[in-house]
Formats: structure tokens, C-alpha cells, sequence
DNA sequence: CTTCAATTAGTTGTACGCAATCGAATTGCA
DNA sequence: TGCAATTCGATTGCGTACAACTAATTGAAG
């Protein structure tokens, strides 16, 4: 007799939705700058503050080098970042935007106001979403260690 | 200048994040399972009610025949699951569960409660949160269509 | 100065997600 | 009946994610 899904199952199926659908509407904002949405957290990070290493970028977006190298290898082929090794210590990567990849900004100016008009949520509900996620986030990255033992 | 995120934009990352996170805790808890959290899913789904087709598992978990193939595929290989063509229709495929299959919710039984142990939210914030996060899927899918335009 | 642990980025292998396409089977309609 | 349109699933190709590992470099301990 199978149980009907726990309320946290149904949460968690509802966030994995949620999220895949959030991510096909950047992919279609997206399309006309040939970007995927992590390459354009890639990109506002460093519109937000231009030269940061490897390391800076994943604890930023919580990514790995394993996701990051070929990321910002391909924004490197689209001639939109360079990469160069810091001289002072060779084993760091100072990934800064091109003249092409800082004029993307401007192309990308309508992008928030396209998604904020697709999501249907007004802004009391967005905080009250984001901050329940931040929670979550916070949560599991503090207590994931805690679950395997 | 670089403008602050929109919040519609922090709003997307932390529902990409908090996603990633919860698919990470899965990971830890599906271990001794030898699952993935999509094909814990398809699992899920199958132990609700045996024996579905490819369209209908697609069309319940909202993924294409790109992701199911190969992932109906593992589960066959780890002996979970079985696929046979339906006799009045040969295009279309049964996916049925093999008695190891089966077995393994004894085993899955305690998976809810240990994800829900770890969210750290309380029955109240989840109901919230389910409903915020159908709400969205269930307009992005609406509208989608009309963003590209 | 040498050894060794830690840090950093990159690589490899596996598994999604999804667009695009294909081939087979079925359906609908002239 | 014949044939175009549709449906279904599988496949291909690309881009994440992430675990596990490697190589290079650095810094600190001896």
C-alpha cells in the first residue's frame, strides 16, 4: 500500500519544478544573447565587479571547478572573458570580461524586467520566497554532513 | 554603474540554489539506495502505481523521452525496472517494476523522514512554499510561450 | 634547504536536462 | 484505400552539476 508523498517530498519535487521551469525562461530570454542562465551568473557577477579569480566565482555561485572550468572556457571562446594566471601565485586565474563581454551588459539591461514580468508573483510574495529558500539553502549546507552519518 | 539584482533575479538564483542543495541532500540520503534523486522519482511514482508508459511518466515528473530513455535505461540495468512494447501499439513502451523494484521501497520507507528532518522548516512554511512554488511552475508554463515573442 | 600538507584549477567520468531530429507505428481524412 | 500528419520513443549533441582525481604551486615545518 503505497503512501501518499510526505509534504516535504511534495516540497522538494515542487523546488526541482520550479527551478527547471525558472531556468527554461531565462533560456528563452536568454537565446538572443547565446548564453545559458549560469553563464549569465557568470556575466552579473562580473558586471557587478569585474576581475575575480576561479575560486571567487564558485563561492559566489556555489559552483565547482569541475562546473566552472569549461563554463568560463566556453565564455572565453564566445570572446566575452579572459583568463590569465596570477603572477604572484601561479596556481590562481584572474577571469576578467573583454571589451565585448562588458558591452553584453547593455543587450542584457530588459533581462530582469522580462523575467520579473513571467514570474506572476507580486513583490511581498518574492521576498517571502526568497527568504524561505535562503533558509533552506542555509540550512542544508550546515546540516548536509549531519544526514550521511 | 552596475545596478543591485532585481529581486525577481535573486528571487531565480536562490530557487536554483536551494534546488541544487536539496538534490544534494537527496544524493547523501539515496546513497545506500544507489539512486539518484530523478530516478527516485521515476521509483516513486511507479511504486504509487505500476506499470506506466514512457508519455505518462514524462507527462507526471514533466521530462522528455531525451532524460527518461537513458534514465529508464540505468533502472533497467540495475534490475529495478522492465520495458516492453504494448501489443495494440507498438510505439508506445511499459515500464513496469521487477520484484527487486518493488522491494526497494522497504528500503526507501525512511527517505521522507530524514529529508524532512533536514529542511528545518516547520509544516506551516512548507504548505506556503508548496503552494508559492506550484503557483509559479504552473504560470511559467502558461506563459512561456509569450516571453520569446 | 628539504619535505610535506594545503590550495587552486583543470580533467575525467557519470548522470541529468533539453533541443533537435529520426524512424517506426498509428491515425485521420480525402 | 492511400497517404499525409501525428504520436511515440529513442538518439545525438551540448551544457551543466558533481565526485574523484591530477598537476602545479605555495607555504610552513623541520
Amino acid at each position: 500500500m503505497p503512501d501518499s508523498p510526505t509534504l516535504s517530498q511534495q516540497v522538494c519535487f515542487a523546488l526541482y519544478s520550479a527551478s527547471r521551469a525558472t531556468t527554461a525562461l531565462y533560456r528563452a530570454v536568454l537565446k538572443e544573447l547565446n548564453l545559458t542562465y549560469p553563464q549569465y551568473l557568470v556575466m552579473l557577477v562580473l558586471w557587478d565587479g569585474d576581475g575575480l579569480e576561479v575560486r571567487e566565482l564558485g563561492r559566489e555561485l556555489q559552483l565547482d571547478s569541475g562546473t566552472l572550468s569549461p563554463l568560463l572556457k566556453r565564455l572565453e571562446h564566445l570572446g566575452l572573458v579572459e583568463r590569465s594566471r596570477l603572477a604572484e601565485d601561479e596556481r590562481r586565474v584572474l577571469v576578467r570580461l573583454t571589451p565585448a563581454g562588458r558591452g553584453l551588459q547593455a543587450k542584457a539591461v530588459d533581462v530582469p524586467g522580462r523575467i520579473a514580468a513571467a514570474t506572476g508573483l507580486d513583490e511581498e510574495e518574492l521576498i517571502a520566497l526568497r527568504e524561505t529558500l535562503h533558509r533552506i539553502s542555509a540550512t542544508l549546507q550546515t546540516t548536509e554532513s549531519e544526514t550521511t552519518s
